[in-house]
DNA sequence: CTGTTAGCGCCTTCAC
DNA sequence: GTGAAGGCGCTAACAG
């Protein structure tokens, strides 16, 4: 029914061996017989058992890419540049190429796991995990143990705009400035003039959204301190309850609106709202617009990651850009063995600060 | 090294076969022997050999989904509802699951048989293939080719939000009613009033892009007639040339900014732009803005798709709503037979108009 | 440079 | 309900 590789071997009158080297194309083999098997190859329509190949060769030319929402852009755009950087070298007829595939987790931790088993059953050749991690402790002793596993069978590893893991698994890591990002866009709040911030923050046990709000609270405790008890030149003090200024919710839309409105209800004197990301800060426009309030007039709105749409906000989105196809790119190659890993297997990838029209300095009271 | 099922069988004192019965679960086995067995998977941490028993059963669990573009929403959508649909039935300990994976071809046809081929290889269980289609005649004809010989080796072919393709090599297929909704959409600015309308399309030999376009132009066509060479109750005539007021693009907000400044620049009396999709249209709205002209006071806006960032446009963005996530979640279904397919194979979905801010009545000239 | 020989690890009839 | 044996299609030493 199906035809093998022993058909072709046949049909170019030569050993089944000799078609597997040229198939795999990494052996010497004369030309006029390569010529031969490939037109054999081709007036047959043959095609390579994949699961016998990597059960004889014990490896498989699958690569795993995990994303947490594969809905959201920030994964799709590196989740997409690792994997045209991975199916580089396509010879166009399929010959050597890796399977590069992504695997949707929906941020479950369960998920997480299974799928890294399902990729470790492959034999997958590496593995790229993208976007922040869990910080329960149980999740990230089993992570360390399944990669170390993977690890061992000797599966690849490579971490994308996550924070390093501890334990010799991995590979390489490219690891955003969450931290700094955060701390940029406050001080860029601060330098206007704000003090009343709120925060719309992510998931309260990512590592993403610890970061960000790190850097965040860091630069308010630090013109805080520096402003003294009068509120030195902004408006007035910085809160001392940065708490209850801080919603967490999930990465969407709907959280940043629904957590603007509480903040804004909360203390109306809020001057500028900070979102998790720049998909919460457009419903935290949205609630903004829908209380009656203007931006960047009565309150300033700023986000994170500088999606492609941000530009296009009314007003265009301030916010801090990620480069995430470049570390997606990065990723990809270092997955394949392309290219060096860093000095430390740890890259750290700057975040910029986009200002732009969603914030100005806030309404004088 | 790695632990086989032997080691397994040793340890429960039963033989492999049996270890592989309750493993596979389709297979009577004594309570007591499953308990043993299972007991002795965890204790020696063992994971299935993947391409051994692929290669064995002659067949996979890995389910491929093909998208054009991963970094769009609307891909990302489909495909997360499709993979989480396909992923249900997770026992929790990575039992019988599919490996559901998504395979990002950026539109090139080459990419996307290569992927085919590369599933092939892997004996997919099944494959559900995203978004329009390309209409070249040789590339038709591969696709053809290649589906027949998958769904041959037993691999479920699904198309979601695809036109049909004659051959009975797919199992089911959803596709959008893109016609009808561009139709509605052009209807709806007619009825506003509108009659010199812009139109940014997409990639002149895509499925999508000529359905929807095809919709615009019957919705056109049918008031022209109708208000006969005065123009009706519009503002002036529908215009002869189409053509002319139609340009082609890739799906993308760059896209959307050029195409319309050219729209504009060819006849500054257009009313209404209406754009390939939603991201276009952000693209639409900018180059409006820029232009100094208000929207929808000056020009209406429309784009298609509904993603979720269009209702936060401003103003909030009229399109055409359709149902990705309900219909990645059936393409899933059917991808693992968990759902008869349709009559005839075939269902249409509907694509419902969303009326919103961005379309207004034109200006009185 | 090419052919021969063994398995890779598992599933699946068959017997018991 | 369980064990024994053969083979799935390919690759990787070895020879030659």
């Amino acid at each position: 029914m199906t035809v093998t590789l022993a058909d072709v071997a046949a049909r170019a009158r030569v050993s089944p061996a000799t078609v597997s080297r040229v198939l795999n194309g990494n052996y010497p083999v004369a030309a006029s017989t390569r010529e031969r098997v490939l037109r054999a190859v081709d007036e047959l329509d043959y095609v390579l058992n994949g699961p016998a190949s990597s059960l004889a060769a014990a490896t498989s030319d699958l690569v795993g890419i995990l994303v947490n929402d594969i809905a959201d852009p920030f994964f799709g755009i590196m989740a997409g540049a690792a994997q045209t950087a991975i199916g580089e070298g396509a010879s166009g007829r399929a010959g050597g190429e890796k399977l590069a595939v992504v695997c949707n987790t929906g941020g479950s931790p369960e998920r997480e796991l299974t799928y890294l088993t399902l990729l470790q059953r492959q034999r997958a050749a590496a593995v790229v995990l993208t976007g922040g991690a869990l910080e329960d402790p149980a999740h990230i002793a089993a992570m360390s143990a399944k990669l170390a596993r993977l690890a061992d069978a000797g599966t690849t590893v490579v971490l994308c705009g996550r924070p390093p893991m501890s334990g010799g698994a991995v590979t390489a890591t490219l690891t955003f400035d969450n931290r700094g990002g955060g701390r940029r866009l406050a001080e860029h709040l601060i330098a206007l003039g704000h003090r009343r911030i709120g925060y719309v923050a992510g998931p309260a046990e990512r590592t993403t959204t610890r970061h960000r709000l790190e850097g965040h609270r860091a630069a308010l405790a630090a013109v805080s301190a520096a402003d003294g008890a009068d509120g030195g030149a902004g408006t007035g003090p910085v809160p001392d309850d940065q708490e209850r200024l801080t919603i967490h919710g999930p990465y969407d839309r709907r959280s940043g609106y629904d957590a603007t409105l509480e903040l804004l209800r909360r203390d109306p004197d809020l001057t500028a709202i900070v979102a998790a990301n720049d998909t919460v800060a457009l419903g935290a426009c949205a609630a903004v617009r829908d209380l009656g309030l203007r931006i960047p007039e009565d309150v300033s709105v700023a986000g994170f990651d500088d999606l492609p749409f941000s530009v296009d906000a009314v007003p265009a989105l301030t916010t801090v850009r990620l480069p995430l196809h470049e570390a997606g790119v990065r990723a990809g190659r270092l997955a394949m063995g392309k290219e060096a890993p860093p000095p430390g297997g740890i890259a750290t990838i700057g975040a910029e600060l986009m200002a732009r029209e969603s914030t100005a300095p806030p309404r004088k009271l």
